[in-house]
DNA sequence: ACCTGAACACCGTTCAAGT
DNA sequence: ACCTGAACACCGTTCAAGT
């Protein structure tokens, strides 16, 4: 008689997914695995989501929202090249906080598993806000895209282990940075 | 009586896996779709390999070495600045030829399917006596890896279409590599 | 010495039946 | 309205048996 009450939630879900996604890499978010850490059997997942494509475009999804969130305090920096600085840095800790939800966001992904554009607009909103006040609203685009290449890069070396023998990593990023920064600032920047 | 005769060999296979990748992403490279086309039956190919990550690893492998192959030319340019130039528009042709097979190269692999060190290291290695001739053997290396960071990350963008809106991404590749070649000419490179 | 069919475990997904 | 067990297709891998 009485109908099912939910015994779980696409949050719940979603999270679960990251969590496992983190310890085991992509090949551990299961559909048998996810339902068993919400405490449900696998078919029941497929109420909330119709496929584990949708769980992986969901989980990149969420992560999008957090690096916004991360990365958003440094708008509000009185000095943009400061603010810039701070922004790489907190991408950078984000990356390497959650390593393979950020190697997920950059990943060749399959049509279904890919977030929705949006997310990725959203993400790069504070970057966009303080390259504007540096080069201004022409070349804005460009130059939040010359950053993120190279913190792109950077971290994405950093992570899979190309900068294994040692050194100040801390301080090569900064020195990246710092360069690009200040040539976006002093030359004309051609449009991508 | 008389033995089987290999009717396959492990390049044969490498080579299918890769048509595989290219035309249909890592998940189209499956055992099954790989002993189809070499043709012999899926359990054959434990004869050349010890498993699918053995496979995958061995295409990153093979594609490491093609692209130091493009590379290689390059280092013999008179002017260290124009072949740095050369190898990274020669990095970025070599990506845009054979995209899903690059995106192979920087993706965080299990650790079973990723290729050995060395071949990461051969791959590098046109570029590193570009950057010893403009920075000197100090640091060599780190300007190496700054400059890897940067066209990596630029191509991995592109490649994902996060440069979708158009616009001259050749010149963007090439103020960027300009800007940095110069930073590491002109400035002292701090140690990675 | 390499190849094969048969078999097993594991996973994504569907669906009819339960409450 | 959501949950479940049973079932199916697909894939990686093993192995005994063939030549």
């Amino acid at each position: 008689m009485s109908p099912a009450r939910a015994r779980t939630s696409l949050l719940e879900i979603v999270t679960a997914g990251r969590e496992l996604l983190e310890v085991g890499g992509l090949d551990a978010v299961t559909m048998l695995a996810v339902a068993e850490r919400v405490g449900v059997r696998a078919p029941s997942l497929y109420k909330w989501l119709p496929n584990r494509a949708a769980l992986i475009a969901s989980i990149a999804s969420a992560a999008l929202h957090d690096l916004e969130h991360q990365l958003s305090p440094f708008v509000s920096d009185p000095d943009p090249v400061m603010g810039l600085r701070s922004v790489a840095d907190a991408f950078r800790a984000f990356a390497h906080a959650n390593p393979r939800t950020y190697g997920l966001l950059f990943m060749d992904l399959p049509a279904g598993a890919r977030p929705p554009a949006e997310d990725n607009l959203l993400a790069a909103t504070p970057l966009l806000a303080l390259t504007e006040r540096l080069v201004g609203p022409d070349r804005n685009l460009e130059a939040a895209r010359l950053m993120t290449a190279f913190a792109h890069g950077f971290v994405s070396m950093e992570l899979s282990g190309a900068f294994q023998l040692g050194g100040d990593v801390d301080e090569a990023f900064r020195y990246g940075v710092d360069v690009l920064v200040g040539a976006l600032a002093s030359r004309p920047v051609p449009p991508i």
